[in-house]
DNA sequence: CTGTTAGCGCATTCAA
DNA sequence: TTGAATGCGCTAACAG
């Protein structure tokens, strides 16, 4: 009990139990050639002496660290205020601290930040790392070639780059075409598109589900390109779609921010919302309940992202061969709430 | 070139220079007996090896580990979800950064992580530590209590526990004090207050400024007390106020979400806001601005919030000495808007 | 200014 | 089963 700032150490365990150090660290590690009497010498010992192994030292010696790094990539550090982002690292922090592995977050939105991080990985810092990003920027992703250690991206990429890693990505083509046909069978046939942001895989790949559910009545001239995810972009889509909004009764749009801009807009334009004109959105963020009317919307599981990401991790640090270009999509789902 | 898989240790680069391995490192540390010369050498060799020290051996050597712990600590992980969480942590993550300082994110938000966090402190992980705490709990707080190292928290406490650090939090009682005296001055005199939770510190400093604006008008019966800050509390809320609604003319509530509940639930009962009743809220979250009216609040600067508190650890690691009741108060400001 | 040496705390051989 | 020795990669104190 006597609190001596003097750290204690392997040894002053070994001493405390009357065994050799060596002993001990095997004890540590779940070696099997300790008598049980040892065993429970030492487990006393630790106990009594308040032991905890140094962090520096274990990874020293045996070239591994226990801790998994989180690396948010993001253009502008407001976009990593989004909720889903916050999901999927708290619930990749559970999995993996069940699994014995510490998980520390990382965020790179800066030329400097990013090369800090590239610095921290060649000097292999951790075992594995996850790669959270929102940007289409691979710049990130390249600092990995020299990590001898498992990678897992959050986004499947379209782009044949020289670096790729398995992602876990959500099925973005599927959501946005099954509630654009869920609107079609509703009877809304005359919809418009609000589009995300062109550095966006995302952006392309709802598009593609739009375009996939309305078939022959595709008309690009319907289609607004936004170019961010924000508000703002709704705002401009709606007043954009102006001088055809007597011949729609739909709007979808590329997610939740653009849906609400859109719906403000309209409300402005003194359209009504669903009655004259139905609105989705996309990823069911929690704005999405807080609007009046509530937002009708393609679910995305965040915490089921970052579960799915650290699962993969996992089974990877644990040998199993993934091969770089798997990609895990998972599934969403259509919330009906009032704005369609 | 030879991307050998053989990691590039500081030997390497020494041989590789034509020094010893004493003088790299020296060089490495910025160690001013180097001469020119050789530093060159050093640098080039360095480049051409592409040698990344390693963190592990230099922690272990150093005693210090370069790295600062960012541990949030929430009851439920869904109060991380809170924007102005990631703010503090994004904007602390920059100023560690260019302080040399790399950040980790650490969560506790079960007995679990939270055992497995204290571990890590107690290894001595991290050279310092800023505790963002969302909960009265402060069984967190404890766990630093056998690491020597610095400790800066979120939040100022009144309550005396054995465990004391400096903190950085906001002027709650003033903000609340002087958006209730906005109102007074606009005439809005008859006044209701919602109230926070019970166990956030927080809500009875924001009580408190209430009853200073109010003075002799302050009446108990008009302050409802929620269970939580969410949206739900602000309905049952103005739901309780029903009564005395008709001689209301503003309720200012302890945050943005339970304004929101409150502005909802008035637009149900058929009053208009801020015509019939002025409703004001705290915090200034992304939402304030997503309501329609949009919300007029207090502003806290999350940002600044983490700024104070990183440059506060700084300042510890330097070795300038910080009392450990320390309190560092951050101005608030109001925003107006449309709702009051 | 520079080379040499002794640890930092622990895992892991190798003998015993 | 256990103790002793060696090294992980680097820093720092010491001679030179």
């Amino acid at each position: 009990m006597t609190a001596t700032k003097n750290k204690v150490t392997i040894r002053d365990v070994a001493r405390l139990a009357g065994v050799s150090y060596g002993t001990v660290s095997r004890y540590l590690n779940g070696n099997e050639h300790v008598s049980e009497r040892a065993a429970q010498r030492i487990a006393q010992a630790i106990e009594e002496s308040q032991y905890t192994p140094n962090n520096a030292a274990r990874s020293l010696a045996q070239q591994r660290t226990s801790t998994i790094a989180f690396i948010v990539q993001v253009e502008s550090i407001f976009t990593l205020l989004q909720a889903s982002t916050t999901a999927a690292m708290a619930e990749a922090n559970q999995i993996l601290g069940d699994a014995g592995y510490q998980m520390v977050t990382l965020i790179a939105n800066s030329d400097d930040s990013t090369h800090r991080i590239a610095q921290l990985v060649h000097s292999d810092f951790a075992d594995g790392y996850l790669l959270f990003s929102l940007s289409e920027d691979d710049s990130l992703a390249k600092i990995f070639r020299t990590a001898h250690r498992p990678v897992v991206l959050s986004e499947a990429s379209d782009r044949s780059t020289d670096v790729s890693y398995p992602a876990v990505d959500f099925a973005n083509a599927d959501g946005q075409r099954d509630i654009t046909r869920f609107l079609l069978d509703r009877g809304k046939t005359r919809l418009a598109y609000v589009c995300g942001p062109g550095y966006s895989p995302s952006s392309s790949k709802r598009l593609q589900g739009f375009k996939q559910a309305m078939g022959s009545r595709y008309d690009d001239n319907r289609v607004y390109y936004a170019d961010d995810w924000e508000i703002t972009s709704g705002e401009m889509a709606a007043a954009a779609f102006e001088p055809i909004l007597h011949d729609l009764d739909g709007i979808v749009c590329a997610n939740d921010n653009i849906a609400i801009g859109v719906i403000n807009q309209l409300h402005r334009m003194g359209y009504r919302v669903p009655e004259d004109i139905a609105v989705t959105g996309f990823d069911d963020s929690p704005i999405a309940t807080m609007m009046d009317p509530k937002l009708t919307t393609v679910r995305q599981d965040s915490w089921m992202h970052g579960r799915a990401m650290s699962q993969l991790l996992l089974s990877m640090l644990r040998g199993e061969t993934v091969g770089p270009h798997t990609v895990t999509l998972l599934p969403t789902e259509i919330v009906t709430r009032q704005s369609a």
